[in-house]
DNA sequence: GCGTTAAAGCAAATATATTCACTTTAAGGT
DNA sequence: ACCTTAAAGTGAATATATTTGCTTTAACGC
């Protein structure tokens, strides 16, 4: 029989190569992280990565969901405005991080990505910030739709970081503030 | 004395690149376009790329601002909602066109990007959407500061090619009107 | 613990990108 | 037309990434 082994030496090599992934492109950008380079910073050999992620692109793309999720938990504060408020100061925290990989720009970055795949990744995503929105609406709470959220909250957080726009906490409130304002109007 | 010579043959080849970098972003993705695949299919010799160009990332930015100049002028159309709407619905239309590279994923794609490059690449455009603005209150009418552009129109709809979700005019027209009306409020 | 074998490591082969030293072509000034 | 030389081309050298075949290690089931 195959039985996989995910346990210990295993683990543990991931655990160094999304590391090792993670440093390397917040020293030298995106595109200049090399599957050799992460391979000699992990302390793994090079052959080890190919074998399981093919490229350096399903690394990285994995080592940055990874992160997603661990970081940037939707959070669950008992109301909207808190949920959005906490949400959104998180990513706008994380983008002005520099130890921070920005998921977005590895989801271009690894651009070759088929809409499948891309689906794959953002639909659990999608179906918490659902949940989110549907325990505002249980509470009695009226909420945006999950569209209007993308639009009008993480759509200009992440275009401001690619545009090299400060972003703070003030800004992070305000966007919050204009979406549900823009709803009940 | 050192003079430039940037006619005749130097144009042809970089027509002849830019033409071959498009086709090949558009055919394989961003990530998979080299200068070796460049040069091949533009019918000039890799030297001369390099020479030109340094890398691929600056061919492909140097490309991509071109175009976006060429296909996504900033309207001058008498009034505001009008400017907006045909930009708006341009950019679209240009997310959607299979045979355009997206500005934002090249400028993501090509992120070694120093913050004087990016800004020495957007500033121009900045500029005009602010000339396209500064027109509209000459006129009388009241218009968004450029940043409220930026959040609530171009944002989403750049968020929304790269999430994969549909783009069309009635969705294109439907930011117009919330960003005037957020603005109004 | 022990055996099986999934997964890591190693070394060498191959493919691909990039640079270098040099030659040829033709743009722009006269 | 003719010179000068910027810019393109050529072929070979180098560097770097990727693949391949084989060996070693150690996770998991008994």
């Amino acid at each position: 029989m195959s039985t996989r082994r995910p346990g210990g030496r295993t683990a543990i090599v991931k655990a160094k190569a999304f590391e090792a992934a993670r440093a390397l492109a917040v020293e030298q950008g995106l595109h200049n992280v090399t599957m050799p380079e992460i391979a000699k910073r992990a302390g793994v050999a090079p052959t080890s990565l190919y074998r399981r992620w093919g490229d350096v692109g399903s690394l990285l793309m994995e080592m940055a969901v990874e992160r997603l999720n661990e970081t940037f938990p939707l959070p669950d504060e008992g109301t909207l405005v808190a949920d959005l408020t906490l949400w959104a100061r998180r990513i706008a925290a994380g983008l002005n991080a520099d130890t921070e990989v920005n998921f977005f720009h590895v989801l271009l970055a690894t651009t070759a990505m088929s809409s499948e795949t891309r689906h794959h990744v953002l639909a659990p995503r999608l179906e918490q910030l659902d949940a989110m929105l549907g325990r505002a609406r249980l509470r009695g709470e009226s909420a945006p739709e999950a569209d209007s959220v993308i639009d009008h909250l993480i759509a200009p957080l992440y275009m401001r970081s690619v545009l090299g726009m400060p972003l703070d906490d003030r800004y992070a409130d305000k966007l919050v503030r204009t979406l549900l304002e823009t709803m009940t109007a």
